[in-house]
RNA sequence: GGGCGGAUACCGAAGCAGUCAAACGGGGCAGACUGUAAAUCUGCUGGUUUUUAACCUUCGAAGGUGCAAAUCCUUCUCCGCCCA
């Protein structure tokens, strides 16, 4: 028993069906004559790292690709931040007008991290809480995830693009010596190969004079949380990411892409998705489109399984195998009991 | 019917007598992850065991040469191209 606020958190890999589940708990959630007296309802907040970005619809899986927003006055988010975030929910279902939150926030050529997204999310489920609904996280990002259910907190060392930059330009083999010197716990335990992530130790370390090591900490927890992934068999789940890759395509991924393409460079952070990159690459005539949709399938494989690593270490996730339709009927019985369970 | 070229592990592909259980790439499997996270990075991928090592079974099939063959020879099967 907890006395924190509650937090439903819908998780799994890309393509389970978190998106279509969360939308019906939260129906049901906001079905009149519900059985939570005092509670009216249930709002979405995304862990998703990509449709955090404006534009990029299809390829990201967005709820619903045609943008319509939800109307409401109640939403008046004033964040310290310089970034004028638009923290107005976002709803892709007239029917449903169950609000969606941390989607289409930012331009794709705007930088975004997990240290921005805790500090967002944070703020939102916080609003849902006090309005008195339930809030239900739904994402497949690990690292965004655990930023709110282990209360991760990130140095707050903001990236310094012309540190970096001179770092990268050095040999990783000095890269890796200051790094010995400036804080020999981290260089123990580092990935010595991932020159990105040693580039950041060096970054925090360099520009606070404390070792990276020293600046990693879980604080308390901030919500009382259920964590429900969505699990299925790796055969079931690839034929389902490969139908999807389908029907992106035929929805139209490549127009899409274009018009992004048109207006980003490809350098950037979000035009790395998956889908976009390859898709990129037939638009520059480099491989076909038959092989771009392979490669697509084949990457989206790839992160499924790195979100399953990811997830399988945490053992407070309450996985729910997706055999058959019924399953939303059952998840949403065990958050009915986890929410009716009253605080201590 | 004749002449070439090819058949290598899940797939593609190197190797063309010894240092070959066989490079490399893809896929697959496992793992890492604290301000780029759909990113970035690592390991394994014929079998068994006492797993920084040993043994067994593999390079279309069957025979052969040789101390030694995926690598050379013979026949056969299949595939591709060319001539009839």
């Amino acid at each position: 028993m907890s006395n924190l606020n509650k937090l439903i958190v819908i998780l799994g890999p890309t393509a389970s069906g978190k998106t279509e589940l969360a939308l019906k708990l939260a129906k049901k959630f906001s079905a009149k004559g519900g059985p939570f007296s005092g509670r009216n309802g249930a709002e979405i907040i995304s862990a998703d790292s990509r449709q955090i970005f404006k534009d990029m619809n299809i390829g990201t899986a967005k709820p619903y690709a045609k943008n319509q927003k939800l109307k409401t006055k109640n939403q008046n988010y004033k964040l310290k931040t310089k970034k004028p975030y638009n923290l107005q929910p976002t709803t892709y279902n007239l029917v449903s007008g169950i609000p969606h939150y941390l989607i289409d926030i930012l331009s794709p050529d705007e930088k975004f991290s997990v240290a921005e997204y805790k500090e967002l999310a944070v703020r939102i489920i916080r609003d849902v809480q006090n309005r008195g609904k339930v809030p239900i996280m739904v994402g497949g990002a690990g690292l965004y995830i655990s930023a709110i259910t282990d209360n991760i907190e990130i140095p707050k060392v903001k990236p310094n693009p012309a540190l970096r930059k001179k770092l990268e330009k050095t040999s990783p083999v000095i890269l890796l010596k200051r790094l010995k010197k400036l804080d020999p716990n981290t260089f123990k335990t580092i990935d010595k190969k991932n020159i990105r992530r040693i580039i950041r130790a060096l970054e925090v370390t360099i520009s606070t004079g404390i070792p990276f090591s020293a600046q990693r900490a879980k604080g308390a927890p901030l919500f009382d949380c259920l964590q429900i992934g969505l699990s299925m068999p790796r055969e079931k789940l690839y034929k389902k990411i490969d139908v999807r890759v389908e029907k992106m395509i035929k929805s139209g991924l490549i127009q899409e892409t274009k018009k992004l393409a048109k207006k980003h460079s490809w350098k950037l952070p979000s035009m790395s998705g998956i889908g976009y990159k390859e898709i990129g690459m037939y638009l520059r005539g480099e491989i076909t489109l038959k092989r771009a949709k392979e490669l697509i399938k084949f990457a989206t494989h790839s992160y499924a399984r790195r979100q399953m690593t990811w997830f399988r270490r945490d053992e407070r996730i309450k996985w729910v195998k997706m055999n058959n339709k019924s399953e939303s009927n059952r998840i949403f019985r065990i958050c009915k009991s986890f929410l009716t369970k009253s605080k201590v």
